[in-house]
Parts: C-alpha cells; structure tokens; sequence
DNA sequence: GAGCACTGC
C-alpha cells in the first residue's frame, strides 16, 4: 500500500501534528473546512502509524463509496483490498480491509454484535458537525467505550464550527486544518431595503446584480416554492439561461440535468439537498433567501413538524460555501446582516429534534443503561426521552412505562434487530403472528423508502394518471403490494434496459425501486435468520391491515361525522394527504403511515380499519369509562355503560358490559340491594322464596293492621346479606356458585330469622283473618291501606254464581280487628239526639263489641239491641248511616269469575242491577242477530229442566268452563241462549286438536266476536273470517310445518260437521290419507276424549256447526291451494292428484245439509250423550275430558 | 387540497 500525500494539500502541512497527536492522545479533533484533504489524508496518517484496522464514518452512503475509491486509487490498491466500504447492501472488505470507509449508520448497526467494537484499532469520525442522531449515539457510546478500550484511538473531524465541544468532551487536542476553497463574498440584500414585493422579487433582483455569466444555486424551502420560483424566473425570459429545479423527490432524470453540460448561464433553484446531500458542480454564486423547512418533533401532538425557519449561522455559511469550490464566489443573502448575526449559531442537532424511540431501543438492546445518564453532547430533554419511552411502550417494546427506557419485552428485544423504524418492526412481529409477514415485508420495505413513485413537474397529470393502476380503494398500503405485483411481472419479462425503459415511461424510480428490493431481501432475511415466517405475499387484507395497525396505533383517526377532517391521538385534528387513494373519499376511520405538519397535520398513506381491530390491538392503551352502573333482571347482573377510547378518540361509544369484574364492590352492593333484598330475582332458591314470603307476609300484616311501622328497612336486610355473601360474589352466576357449596355447611345461612323482621301483634290473624266465613262458604280476603283510595280497607271475593245468593247483611260485621271502630263510627253516624246519650263514643264502643253476639245475623240489629240494654236509649236498625263510613269500614265487594274480575263496589245490590243489565244487553244485540241470520239459538228449555235462580244444574255442570256469568246468574230461557252460545265458542276451542291451541282461542275469540257482531255480518261469514286469520296468521308465525298441523285441523273440523256417527271414521281416513302421503304423524285428537269434544260441541249448537262447517268445505279447495303455495310441490301435486279426495268432501257437504235439515236436535242430544258415555266407559278414558264418568251417565240417566 | 434532507446487523 502506497502512502503519500499530497503537498497542495492543506492538511499535508500539519501531518506531523497530526501523526503526533494520534500517538500521544487516545482522541483527536480534526477541523478543517471543505478542501482541506482530512477525509482522504487522516486514514492514511493511521495507517502509517501501525494502525490496521479503521472504521472511517461518513454521513451518506455515497461518499462512503466515493472516499473509498478516492483512497484506494491514492494508494494504488484494488477497492475492497486494503481499503474498502460497508454500506447497507454493499460490502466491498475482505481480510486484507484496513482502512473501512463505512456509514455512521452501519457502524452503528455493528454495536449489536460487536459491543466493544474489538474489530477495530481505530475510528474516524467524519464530518461530526453534521450531528446526525448517529454520530451523536456514536460519540456517546465511544466516550464510554474508551476507558474499557485504552488501545483504541479516535479521530473526530469536523468543519471549523463548534470543534471545541467535541475536544471538551473527549479532553482532546485540536488541530486545525486550513481549508483550500475560494474566497466568498457576502452580499446582505434585505427586501425591505431593495423594495422587493416578495421573495421571488428579490430573488429576480440577486439574478440580476450578479454577471450573466456563470450558474447560480438558489436555495429554497420546498418543491412549491421551486415550482412558483420556476415559473416567475422563467417569465423573466433571460438570455441564454436555463432554470432547473432540485430536490429529493425530484424525478432521477430530472435531478441527472445538474450534471450535464450546457451552454449559457444556469440558474438551480434547490432545497436542502443541495447544502450537504448533493454538490451542484460548477456554481459560482448563490442566493440565500435564508429559510429552509426543519424537522421538528411536536411536543403537544406527538407528530413531526416541517416548519419554515430562519436557517442558522452555520448553514448559511455552508450554503455560501456551495460557490466557493472552482474560483471565487459570491453569495446574496436575502436578509440583513443583523438578522444574520441574531439567528442561532447551529442548527439544533437531530437529537433534539427527533423522536428517540429509535435510539432508546438501541440503548435498551444495549443495556446501555438510563438514557439520563449517557454521555450526549446534547442531552435530550426529559419529555422528548418520555416521548420516546411512550412510543416504545405503544409498540409493545417496552412493558412499563416508568423503568426509564428500560425493561424490554421479548418483542422489543427482537425489534432491535430488526433493521429498520420501531414502528416498522413491529408491523413486522405482528405480521408474523397473523400469517401475513410476505405481504408486511413488501409494505414495510415500501414504507422505508423514499416513494418509488416519480412526479414529474411539468407532467404531474400523466404520471398521476400511470399510478391510479396501482390504487387499491381502502387502502394505500395495499397499493404498494399491487405496484410490488407489477414490478416484479415486468422484471421478469423485460430485459434489464427494457424494464429500465418501462420505469422512466411509467413514472418509476428506477433507484428508489432497486432500493425497495434490497431492503426487501434484507428484511426478509433477517426475518428468516430470526425464525419468522416470510411466506408468499396473498394473505387477507384485513390482517395485513391488522398487522400495520398494530405499529400505527397513534396514527388512528376517526372522522367527523359529516366532513373530512379527523380526530387523532391528543386531539389531533389531521387529513388525509390529498396523493391518496382515500382523500375523495374518506372513510370513518383510518390508519396513517405518518403524520406531517405542514401547512396543516396531514396524514400520508392511509387505509380504512375498523374500531375493533383498534380495540384489540391497542388493548395495553385503551381507556374505559363505564357508566349508568344498573342491575338488569335478565342477566342476573350488574350492566354498564361501556365508553371505549384510544388517545382520546372513540373506538366505542355505548357498549353494554357485565360490570362485576370492573367494580365488583359497587357490583356487589347492586347485586344485594337488587336481586337480594328488592327481591328482582327469578331463582328457585330456598331462602330466596321463604325470605319473600316472609317479607310479603310483614308488607300483608301491615296492610291488614294499617301500620307502616312493622317490616323493618331495607338496609338492615342489606346489612344482613352484607354480612354473609362473600366480597366476589358480583352477581346471580357468582352467587349461585358459591351457594351452592356455602348452602351445605349452612342451608339457613340466609334464611331471615322471622323476629328480625316485625314485632307484629300475635293475634293478628283472628282480628284481621284472611277469610271471611258465610253460609258454609268461605271468601277470600284481601286488605289495602290506602286512606283515602277507595279500595281502602277489606276486600272480599265474591264468586259471580254466589252474588244472588250471598247474604249480604253478614259483611256489615266487618273484620273483629276493626270492630270498635267501626261501632264508634256508627255511634257518630247517629242523629244528635241519639249520638249524644253516647258520648265518648270511642268509649262506649269497646263495651258494646263486647256485648254484642256475634253470632247475630244483623250488626245494625244487634247493636241498637245492645245499646238499648246498655242505657235504655231506643235506638232503631235504621238510625245508623253505613254511607258516612270512611271507606275502610265498608267491605268492598269484587265479583269474579274464573279469578277474572267482573265488578266492584261496596253496595251489592248495585252489583246485582249492573250485571244484569250488562248481560241483557247482550242478549239484544243476539237476539237482532238471530233476526237478522236466521241462525236459531238453542232452545234450552227442551234439553235442560231444572234451571232456577241461581241454581243451575246438570247442563251447566257439563259444560263446565264453557259456562259463562250470565248462565248461572239469570234465569230467563232467551238470557240463557246467549250464554250457551257463550258455552259453546268455549267447547268449540276445546274440540280443536292440541297442536293447534292457537286455533282454539281464535275460535273463542270468535264465538264473542259473534255476539256482538254489527248487523252486516252473520255468523258463518264471520266464524269463516276468523278460521282464515287464525289460519295465515299460524302459517306466518311457523312456517311450513304448523302447515300440517292446521291442514288436519281444518279437516278434522270439517269432517265434524258430518254425522257425530261417522266422526270418528271419518277422522281416521283423513288421516290415512294423510299418512299415505307422508305427511303426518298419529294426532292425539284420534284419542275418545278429544273426539267426544268434537261431538259435544256440535250437538250443543248443531244449526251454528253446520253452516259454518259447509262453509269450511266450500273454502276447502282454496285451502288445498294455499298448500300448494307453501308446501313442497311434488308433495302438494300428489296432494291435488288425490281427486277423489276432493270429491269426497264435495259429496258429503251435500249429503251434510240434508242431514242437518232432517235432525230434530233433541234427538241429537240424546244420542250424543249415549254416545259419549259409552266411548268413555269403552275406552276407560276417565280423565279425557273434565267430566268424569259418573257425571255424564247421571246426565243421560236425567235426559 | 400538496412535504426538508439523510441513514441501518
């Protein structure tokens, strides 16, 4: 290896120093400005004192190569000999590699494996001004490092700018080296001063002050502006000049014109890549407006910032040294002078302008220790380090948030050796745990790099239009894996120039493509080397989505009900970035790769998700809020209100939630006070129903003794249950688990003790007795105190059949407990002359009860007996005024039927005139009806001989349920008629087969619809009507299989208008016929008890029965058709096929009228009831009806 | 309704 240096050289002058500073210090700064030769010259200097292994850094991976060329032509030796690079995807060492030129970045990298960095002897830090997060981290991690590694030597070099601190840090020598550059000339050009409009004016102005020879470098903050400035200068039209724009995103062929040649004059107006990243060849001067876009961290949102700010000291100098490379430059400032020397002497170095998740977890793979505590030469601040750490804990990096940046979970330790953004990582992990890694490394990959996808200024159209085939329309991560698809399709079927072409004609950055491959192929790699499982890209999208979701959760948004803004993490408000696929059309929530501010927060790279997949994947950040905590019956547990947030933005705004296991103490107390002492509870359990009974039976004891004192409150029950139900049990399922076991050691644990419920008097039961005894019968009593209401007092149910019979004199006795009230009462109710011989009456009172038999039919009788005995004041039965009572003294009367109420009221003679009139009302309406249909009602007289007031036997007895109130309460043979029909709608329900109660109470329903029938209708159109909506109604409610079972219901009808002789046959062929069609199965109404039904009600009401079944014979075919509509056709075909089965039922409506006419109906009855008897007695079915045997012989015997 | 520039086992 050849060493020489150059003598035109700057820094050739102070080898010595230089050499000798190497050899006395562990580390050295180097300052020295473009031009000086330190990059090529210092690795030689190491070499030639001994050193053999150098790591030399540079910023960029371009001038890693660059400056390993340069070197290894220098030194005569092949690239990747004795000197070589390491670049991401570019390894040129070998063993023989002294001197390594490699990225800050990858050095970096190489802490992973190598801690101590024993690979090399020496490291030069290059270009350390630039103060990259890398260089940073590497300065710090070095000043640890040195003390453990005595042996190795450091140099760091940077422009003249701030060398001091780096010397400070290391307590290290500095040697300057002196630049070879071109004097620059500075020129302030503040527009105030030379009345320029704007910036683009005073621009115009510098390109005029300055020679029409020679290219100028303009710098400005971003591509409009370069744009607008493109656009203004090239108005001015100056000779011979061409204007070109320069920035990153800049299209390849674009940014490849700064190197051609040209002739004339060349304006380049660029940003920021021209004051570091790319050297503009051949410039002479430069106009400095003095802004530039920065990258800060947000504090308040979390998010990067790129404002416009006043460029620092030292850019601007580095700006103005971009004209002082080829010959002497000059540089217009467009501000003052003043301005220039107020504005900060650097730019804040990235560190303090980042997000340091990135550097944390290094430091945490590292076990580098509190981030506090490390050597920075410009420490963070404390909130961007917990900014950091929160990310961190986001991502699952970390798995708390307060251990300093330390305790790395599994997953962020196998983040670290991901090789690219947390965030990235971990889309990665997550990837892989959903099965759609192969499709994540695409996106991933795309997401590391700059956008693949070219726009070229002045065809923005065309190549918008070339992208729009690779938009997918929920999701602009899905477009990368369908750009990927295509690519790849192309690559393979072109030649490389030709898919080179496609690139440059499609809008493609050919680089920015290659780049997207390599990162690819790493990733994958490293994936692979670390056990995940990349597969082929094709899963499904929306775990795809589910996977990136987990590495944006503070870039969720979820949008405005009506606009197109959304709500982000800490209020954020952002939109989406107008270049995506989702900005028309903006769905309710998304997720962004990044969000930017810029001229606003915009979110860029959006796909729509759904809350769910939020909840589930940011389930170590959401918050709940519960609300409206309530005890619900239905579930046996205490409900709330669930509210579910990420960040603050609602992933659930009402949800209802099992509340126990998030409070269960409040959940217990509901739980007590609700289902255990309130008593809102359905449960079978035994202290449970003897603890209402007894509760019921205090509340009862309170009404009867109208007192409010005796149940004690509900929180002494509370108390009682507090103490004895465990603190975990939250609701029914909770309890009825522990009760189960606690119930065996304690069956009455929480049976309550009768004493700790009331104190009430013993004698309560023959005071206030809960059954009133009259006449051999007994009522049932109930009490109310509700003073003033006026049911206030005793109630006694009074059947209706009783209501004429009834003595009413008896209840003026009242209850004993009430006795002497009620005597006192009464004493005041007397006219003054008589109330006076007995004042105080609550005095005389008690003496008077007492007196009084109380076996004595008549109280008002009694008492004015005893009264006269008592003073000899002639009192009369009559003198006492019962209707000045309060309400509570007078029985109130409720007529019931069935437990149905029918009436109320204190006095019963009113009952008795109300009742009557009601039912006479009906019967008018039926006798009209009768008039009107000639439908004749049954002549009771003919069949039933002793019906008397009040006493009603044999027939009545028969029917049963099927009696009705009027029957049994008048005595009139037309009032009558109304209640058999009554009786018979009963029957008639009855007679229908069981699997069809519904019919049955349609029917009923019918048979009162009948009575009170307008004048328009008659009796078999309407019982028609009703056969048809209880019918549809069935059909619509089951479906097809109650189908048959109303098909038989129907024919089991008809067929009962048919002689009663032939009923039961008839029955049986239907179904045979039935069968044969396999259909249906046996009925039980093929059964006697259901048969003898059938004829009992059609021989109550006989003319009624055979109109409407003829009706129903004519309507058969119609329904025949109806199952045709619903049942399965072939079935329904050979149903229909079955002509003579129509023709049957046509036959024996006819023969069924002629009959009907020629059938006198006592006949009937007589027959029927033999009838019925024997088949009972035949088939032994004593329970198949509710009337037995013997009751129905007795009949028979009595017709 | 439109964004500075870099970098990585």
């Amino acid at each position: 290896m050849k060493i020489s240096y150059d003598p035109a050289l700057p820094i050739t002058d102070r080898h010595d120093d230089i050499a000798a500073a190497m050899r006395d210090h562990q580390v050295v700064v180097v300052a020295g400005e473009t031009g000086s030769g330190k990059t090529t010259q210092l690795p030689k200097i190491a070499y030639e004192l001994g050193r053999r292994a150098i790591a030399h850094t540079q910023p960029r991976r371009i001038a890693a190569r660059s400056v390993a060329k340069r070197l290894a032509d220098e030194c005569e030796v092949d690239l990747g000999a004795e000197v070589g690079y390491a670049v991401r995807f570019d390894d040129q060492t070998s063993e023989a590699t002294a001197i390594r030129l490699v990225t800050d970045g990858l050095l970096l990298a190489e802490l992973q494996r190598d801690r101590q960095l024993s690979r090399y002897d020496t490291v030069i830090i290059d270009e350390a001004h630039e103060r990259s997060l890398s260089i940073d981290f590497l300065l710090g991690y070095l000043k640890q490092l040195l003390p453990r590694r005595p042996d190795l030597k450091v140099v760091i070099t940077s422009a003249t700018i701030d060398v001091e601190r780096f010397a400070e840090m290391f307590d290290a020598p500095i040697i300057e080296v002196s630049g070879r550059t071109y004097p620059v000339e500075i020129r302030y050009r503040p527009p105030a001063e030379t009345g320029a409009d704007d910036e683009l004016d005073a621009i115009a102005q510098a390109v005029s002050e300055l020679p029409n020879e020679g290219d100028i470098l303009v710098f400005m903050s971003g591509e409009r502006e370069i744009r607008d400035a493109t656009d203004y200068l090239n108005g001015k039209k100056y000779p011979r000049t061409e204007i070109l724009p320069l920035f990153g995103r800049l299209a390849a062929a674009d940014q490849q014109k700064i190197f051609s040649n040209h002739p004339g004059r060349r304006i380049v107006l660029a940003t920021n890549v021209a004051e570091t990243s790319l050297t503009v060849p051949g410039i002479r001067y430069v106009i400095d407006p003095g802004f530039a876009r920065i990258s800060r961290f947000s504090q308040r949102l979390k998010v990067q910032r790129l404002p416009i700010e006043p460029i620092s000291q030292a850019s601007a100098s580095q700006r103005a040294g971009r004209c002082g490379r080829v010959a002497d430059g000059i540089c217009i400032r467009l501000y003052s002078e003043e301005d220039h020397d107020s504005r900060p002497e650097f730019t804040d170095p990235e560190i303090q302008r980042t997000n340091l998740a990135s550097v944390l977890l290094q430091m945490a793979s590292l076990d580098l220790g509190d981030i506090k505590d490390f050597p920075f030469l410009d420490p963070p601040d404390s909130r961007a380090i917990s900014d950091g750490i929160n990310l961190l804990y986001e991502l699952g990096a970390l798995d708390a948030k307060k251990s300093g940046g330390r305790g790395l979970t599994k997953i962020g330790r196998r983040m670290s050796t991901l090789p690219t953004d947390p965030r990235l990582a971990r889309m990665l992990l997550a990837a892989d745990k959903l099965g759609c890694l192969g499709d994540v490394l695409v996106i991933v990959s795309a997401m590391s790099i700059q956008d693949p996808r070219e726009r070229p200024l002045d065809r923005q159209q065309a190549a918008d239009e070339m992208h729009r085939r690779f938009r997918e329309p929920d999701s602009d991560f899905l477009s990368y894996l369908t750009l990927w698809k295509y690519i790849r399709e192309m690559r393979d079927e072109l030649s490389s120039s030709a898919f080179r072409r496609l690139c440059r004609d499609e809008f493609l950055h050919w680089l920015r493509i290659r780049e997207w491959h390599d990162v690819h192929s790493q990733l994958r790699r490293t994936a692979k080397e670390m056990g995940l499982k990349p597969g082929t890209v094709g899963a499904d999208p929306d775990r795809v989505h589910q996977a990136l979701l987990s590495g944006l959760l503070s870039h969720v948004g979820l949008r405005d009900t009506d606009g197109r803004e959304y709500l982000g993490a800490r209020q954020a408000k952002f939109m989406i970035f107008p270049g995506s696929g989702l900005a028309k059309k903006p769905p309710r929530m998304v997720m962004v790769a990044e969000l930017v501010e810029t001229g606003r927060l915009w979110g860029r790279t959006a796909a729509k998700i759904q809350p769910e997949w939020v909840e589930e994947a940011g389930a170590h950040l959401v918050n709940h809020v519960y609300s409206e905590p309530h005890w619900s019956r239905r579930r046996g547990a205490v409900m709330a209100r669930e509210k579910v947030l990420l960040f603050g933005i609602p992933l659930v705004a009402d949800r209802l939630v099992q509340y126990g296991r998030i409070d269960p103490v409040v959940s217990r107390d509901l739980f007590i006070r609700h289902a255990l002492v309130q008593g809102e509870w359905r449960t079978h359990h035994e202290f449970f129903a003897a603890n209402q009974r007894m509760i019921a039976g205090v509340e009862e004891l309170e009404e009867r003794l109208r007192r409010r004192d005796l149940r004690v409150d509900d929180e002494t029950l509370y108390a009682f249950y507090d103490q004895r139900v465990p603190a975990d049990v939250v609701s029914t399922r909770h309890f009825d688990s522990w009760w189960k076991q606690a119930r065996r050691k304690d069956p009455d644990l929480l049976t309550f003790d009768p004493a700790m419920l009331s104190d009430g008097p013993a004698d309560a039961d023959e005071e206030f007795p809960r059954e009133w005894h009259s006449d051999g019968e007994s009522y049932p009593l109930t009490y109310a105190f509700e003073p003033g209401m006026q049911d206030d007092g005793v109630t006694v149910d009074l059947p209706v059949d009783r209501l004429l019979t009834v003595d009413d004199r008896a209840f003026d006795w009242h209850v004993p407990g009430h006795r002497v009230e009620l005597v006192t009462e009464l004493i005041r109710s007397l006219p003054k002359r008589l109330r006076r011989e007995f004042v105080p009456a609550g005095q005389f009172a008690p003496r008077l009860v007492e007196a009084m038999a109380p076996s004595a039919p008549d109280l008002s009788e009694e008492l004015a007996r005893q009264m006269r005995l008592l003073n000899g004041t002639i009192v009369s039965a009559d003198d006492f005024d019962f209707e000045s009572l309060p309400p509570h003294l007078r029985v109130t009367f409720r007529v019931v039927e069935d437990g149905v109420e029918l009436a109320r009221g204190k006095d019963l003679a009113t009952l008795r005139r109300e009742l009557s009139s009601h039912v006479r009302a009906d019967l008018t309406k039926v006798a009209r009806q009768e008039e009107r249909t000639g439908l004749r009602s049954w002549d009771v007289g003919t069949i039933e001989p002793t019906i008397t007031a009040g006493q009603v036997t044999g027939y009545p007895a028969l029917v049963d349920e099927g009696s009705s109130v009027a029957l049994r309460v008048l005595d009139t043979a037309a009032e009558q008629s109304v209640a058999m029909v009554k009786g018979q709608a009963r029957l008639l329900s009855y007679a229908l087969p069981t699997p069809v109660p519904q019919l049955g109470r349609a029917l009923d329903l019918h048979a009162k619809l009948l009575l009170s029938t307008g004048p328009h209708k008659d009796a078999a159109a309407v019982i028609e009507e009703c056969w048809l909506a209880a019918l549809e109604s069935l059909v619509v409610r089951h479906g097809g299989p109650v189908w048959d079972e109303v098909m038989f219901g129907l024919l089991h009808e008809t067929v009962r208008a048919e002689a009663y002789d032939e009923t039961e046959q008839a029955v049986h062929a239907v179904i045979a016929t039935l069968q044969a069609l396999g259909e249906v199965t046996p009925l039980p109404s093929t059964e006697a008890g259901e048969d003898v039904r059938v004829q009992l009600s059609w021989l109550i009401y006989p003319g009624f029965i055979r109109d409407a079944g003829v009706a129903q014979l004519r309507r058969f075919p119609l329904y025949l058709q109806a199952a045709k509509r619903r049942l399965d056709a072939p079935l329904t075909d050979d149903l229909l096929a079955t002509q003579d089965l129509e023709a049957r039922f046509h036959a024996r409506t006819a023969s069924l009228s002629t009959w009907a006419r020629l059938a006198p109906e006592v006949q009937h009855v007589r027959w029927a009831l033999e009838e019925l008897r024997l088949s009972l007695l035949a088939q032994n079915l004593r329970t198949a009806f509710p009337v037995s045997v013997k009751r129905v012989t007795a009949l028979v015997d009595a017709l």
